[in-house]
RNA sequence: GGGAGCAUAGCUCAGUUGGUUCAGAGCAUCUGCCUUACAAGCAGAGGGUCCGCGGUUCGAGCCCGUGUGCUCCCACCA
């Protein structure tokens, strides 16, 4: 057995230790040897599942920070479930990303190949989009596996998988027959670049100068004036628009009922300019009469209030745009022209003809495609809907009760809320090849049937119109991405393909869903709708957001600004684990992270402490020897401080950890390991030099690191598994190691270590004011009433003062430094003079300190509303400050008046 | 236009049932140390009107109102 092990060298007597944690070795060793324990693996069993399916990523590139920040965290709860208990479950995969991807594979083929996509075939494209998906699915899943993430490789899903293609041509099968996904012309936005329809959610409104033209209308049948071509009379209308280019669809012009300035226009029509059109002029409530002008050109092909009004008045539709965003032959002119081109002619030649009257900087909002970053245009056309109402409720229900909880907190129980009391209907069609086909078949009349397959398309066809051997052709579009990712939590299951078998009743509902909060309606919704129409259960308890990862400068990472960095090189500089600390001990939940690279460093030198500290047991371990000497009862202590420590930290990152409140957990280990750990105890610990350390002191330190360790690997999985082998040889690994049960703390014994702890700092301050070197050796005189009490903790006491004497109850002879610790006084008698100034300064300080104090609360507990209406437990606590600042100011006062 | 959130040390942020030994942490700054695990380190220190104003309370960083300044989400104003 573990003939790789060798390979790998754990750990060889004979080799000198590195100065420094070299992670690159170490990360690539465990990573294989874990993979090759099967420790990633799962497979349903007697166990509780902790189960968590990944976001997938869009195989569109690289993993990016926000990745990394997500995949961190669900990697730290699959770890500390698996080392809890659980069979701890997480399922890898990515996303085909239909619209960015095929974008990329369009623009790949353009600039690499010289390839249009138009002269490709619908298989030619389909089949350099899988390549480059193949590219790219595996960079990323490297990236993942780089980062240490214990995912089940076995269970790997790609939304474009044979079964998970089935699943969702199924589930849209199922949703037509359910009578919720229908066909139909609406208003929709589109992108003229990637010529597809995208969902309300795929557009992001951005502010943007734009500008306001003022363009005149001629009233028909009016004479024309001669005179001022600048005043508004009438002979012209005066219409204020963003988009000149349009005016060829217009087909009326609007004003509000109540204003004055257009009643005389009642019954009649007025004349598009450059095309000499005539419409009709129309009232409604709906225009506004104190922006622009007050009247109101109606093109309902290109505005969705325009459409909106022009179904109420029975408008036609001129639709002056082609799909690539050229004006269409029914604009009549400009034919063929760019929207955009088209705009700035038809302003200079309204400008020429003397129709442009003034044009105006105007700040305007505009939908920006999310995946081609162009400006949308709002089109007719007809496309595929989901019904959202009766998906919306059981869903929106889930939430408010309370059975899926959100983290960090409930700020975002409101805009789900928001969301799905307001759901619009989904269109899901998208025109593109790169995705699930629509399963939609025509004949040639434009009737149409669905079904799963073509042959089951043909006979549902035959039945229902009675005909035989007619040709029918697929839909040519693909869904919504998000049509796919919906069913994610089932589908990499087979819950959708092959429901109810043995892995989805195990595994499903999964746990947690860690995930950016921006994708709540794209996503996280839609999941719940889609657990509870095909499991009738929600697809997760708990839903945890990460907020965006920014720059220092709290900009968000973008490839323009060049401030998103190369997840592999910050590996290769820092190490994972270093990346891994870095990224989670500056992320609260929910709230966005400004990533900046010193927190990295942070963590690599974390890395060094813990290389460090295990080089230190090291070499204890070679000398040690079993004694029964005075030291061993400061060790006792020290070990049992520990223990006590360690217990109640141990606790409090259990709650942390159950609150999600990851990057404090963190933070708490990393203190209790540097500070309590490091500082103290190893040093309380410490043998003088030349002297060995007692045998079983040298076991209790091991075993601590052991369970700090533990601690800190799902955080950490490298180095603690590296150092968790040198430390000792080992059959088992810590990756797999189950946590124990946790005791109570003693806090008598903490109280203990406090006393000791503030001693040794007060002591080492008033050194350090006074001018003692730390090595300078001194005398210590312990004035107390509790002598014995300084019996097991003396040593430490003057081993971290650098004291060679310790008295008790008596005075020294020659001046020395006071300091107060507690409610005892301690004098500090050295060689160096003492500047009895610097002494009387110090002293008078924290004497005023402590009688303002004291006033406070004296002032409190003379208060009697204070004694009546507070707790017994405030007023005890408040009397017992009272009495010891008293202690302290007599104290103090009875040194100043020695001095 | 509608809704939500944030404001604490120079910077990034903790502070979860309101109790002045809770005003904290990490960076950064300053002082002293190359002390045989660690200079990627050790021992210390300084630094804040807890955004302004008002209220509730015996007591407010914490609760309420309000003003200011940021941020985000949603929405069809040409």
């Amino acid at each position: 057995m573990f003939v790789h092990l060798q390979a790998i060298n754990f750990f060889d007597k004979n080799m000198e230790l590195s100065k420094n944690y070299i992670p690159a070795d170490a990360e690539e060793k465990w990573y294989q040897h874990w993979m090759k324990k099967n420790y990633f693996k799962s497979e349903p069993d007697d166990r509780t599942p902790f189960t968590i399916v990944i976001p997938p990523p869009n195989v569109t590139g690289v993993l990016h920070m926000g990745h990394t920040l997500n995949e961190t965290v669900q990697d730290i709860l699959i770890r500390k479930a698996r080392m809890s208990g659980f069979n701890a479950c997480w399922v890898p995969g990515s996303d085909h990303a239909s619209i960015a991807t095929e974008a990329k594979v369009v623009d790949m083929l353009k600039r690499e190949k010289g390839i249009d996509k138009n002269n490709l075939s619908r298989e030619e494209f389909l089949k350099y989009a899988f390549e480059w998906k193949e590219k790219y699915g595996n960079i990323i899943y490297s990236q993942i596996a780089k980062l240490g993430c214990s995912v089940d490789w076995d269970r790997t899903t790609f939304t474009m998988d044979d079964h998970y293609y089935k699943a969702v041509i199924k589930v849209f099968v199922d949703l037509y027959k359910k009578g919720l996904i229908y066909r139909g012309a609406r208003m929709i936005n589109w992108d003229p670049a990637a010529q597809t329809a995208l969902s309300d959610e795929e557009v992001e409104y951005k502010d943007v100068m734009g500008k306001l033209y003022y363009v005149k209308y001629a009233v028909s049948g009016r004479q024309k004036a001669e005179s001022n071509p600048e005043k508004i009379d009438d002979d012209y209308i005066v219409i204020a628009t963003q988009r000149p280019e349009t005016i060829m669809g217009d087909v009326a012009v609007c004003a509000n009922p109540n204003d004055e300035r257009y009643k005389n226009l009642q019954g009649k029509k007025v004349i598009v300019p450059l095309i000499n059109k005539e419409v009709p002029v129309i009232f409604d409530e709906y225009v506004d009469k104190d922006f622009g002008t007050g009247i109101l050109k109606i093109t309902p092909a290109h505005d969705i209030n325009d459409f909106n009004i022009g179904l109420k008045f029975n408008l036609p539709v001129v639709d002056t745009l082609n799909e690539d965003g050229t004006l269409s032959e029914a604009a009549q002119i400009f034919v063929g022209e760019d929207r955009f081109v088209a705009r700035k002619k038809i302003v200079d030649e309204l400008r020429e003809k003397g129709l442009l009257l003034k044009e105006e900087e105007y700040v305007t909002r505009l939908g920006y495609s999310q995946r081609t970053n162009v400006v949308a245009e709002p089109k007719i056309s007809t496309q595929w809907f989901v019904k959202m109402k009766d998906l919306a409720q059981p869903a929106l229900k889930q939430v408010t009760s309370g059975k899926i909880q959100i983290h960090p907190n409930e700020k975002f129980n409101a805009t789900y809320k928001y969301w799905l009391e307001n759901v619009k209907d989904w269109c899901i069609s998208r025109q593109l090849w790169w995705g699930q086909q629509i399963p939609a078949w025509y004949d040639e009349e434009g009737r149409f049937v669905v079904a799963e397959t073509e042959n089951e398309a043909k006979e549902i066809y035959n039945k229902q119109y009675a005909t035989n051997n007619v040709q029918l052709k697929q839909d040519e579009d693909v869904l919504d991405t998000w049509f796919s990712s919906w069913l994610w939590p089932m589908e990499v299951f087979y819950g959708i393909s092959n429901p109810g078998n043995k892995d989805i009743n195990y595994y499903y509902p999964t746990s947690v869903l860690v995930t950016g909060q921006d994708i709540i309606f794209f996503w996280v919704a839609r999941m719940i709708m889609a657990g509870m129409e095909y499991m009738h259960e929600k697809p997760f308890t708990d839903v945890y957001f990460t907020g965006m990862v920014r720059d220092k400068m709290g900009r968000k990472m973008s490839k323009s600004l060049g401030n998103s960095p190369d997840l592999l090189l910050l590996i290769h500089e820092y190490g994972a684990d270093a990346v891994r600390f870095g990224i989670m001990i500056s992320s609260p939940a929910g709230n966005d992270l400004l990533f900046d690279e010193s927190s990295l460093e942070q963590g690599k030198f974390f890395n060094n402490k813990l290389w460090n500290a295990m080089k230190l047991l090291k070499m204890w371990e070679e000398g040690a020897i079993t004694r029964d000497q005075l030291s061993v009862r400061s060790e006792e202590f020290a070990i049992n401080w520990f223990e006590n420590r360690l217990n109640e930290v141990r606790s409090a990152v259990e709650i942390l950890m159950s609150q999600f409140r990851l990057s404090e957990a963190l933070k708490t280990i990393y203190s209790l390991i540097w500070d309590d750990f490091c500082s103290w105890f190893l040093e309380w610990i410490k043998p003088e030099y030349g002297k060995s350390i007692d045998q079983k002191t040298y076991e209790k330190a091991v075993s601590f690191f052991d369970d700090l360790l533990q601690m800190l690997h799902p955080f950490m999985p490298f180095i603690t598994e590296e150092i968790y082998h040198l430390l000792k040889d080992r059959k088992d690994d810590l990756m797999v190691k189950q946590f124990g049960r946790i005791e109570n703390a003693n806090s008598e014994i903490l109280m203990e270590g406090n006393k000791l702890k503030n001693a040794i700092s007060a002591i080492r301050d008033a050194k350090n004011k006074n001018n003692v070197k730390p090595k300078e050796k001194i005398s210590l005189f312990i004035q107390t009433n509790e002598a014995s009490s300084y019996e097991p903790i003396k040593e430490i006491l003057s081993k971290q003062t650098n004291a060679d004497h310790i008295f008790f109850n008596q005075v020294p002879a020659s001046s020395s430094i006071m300091t107060v610790v507690g409610n005892e006084k301690i004098y500090i008698k050295s060689d160096t003079a003492i500047d009895t100034a610097v002494q009387r300064d110090k002293l008078e300080k924290d004497l005023q300190y402590l009688k303002g104090f004291l006033i406070t609360v004296e002032k409190k507990l003379s208060n009697d509303r204070f004694v009546q209406n507070a707790k017994p437990e405030v007023i005890e606590l408040e009397r017992k400050k009272k009495a010891d600042a008293e202690t302290k100011i007599n104290l103090i006062e009875q040194t100043l008046s020695s001095l």
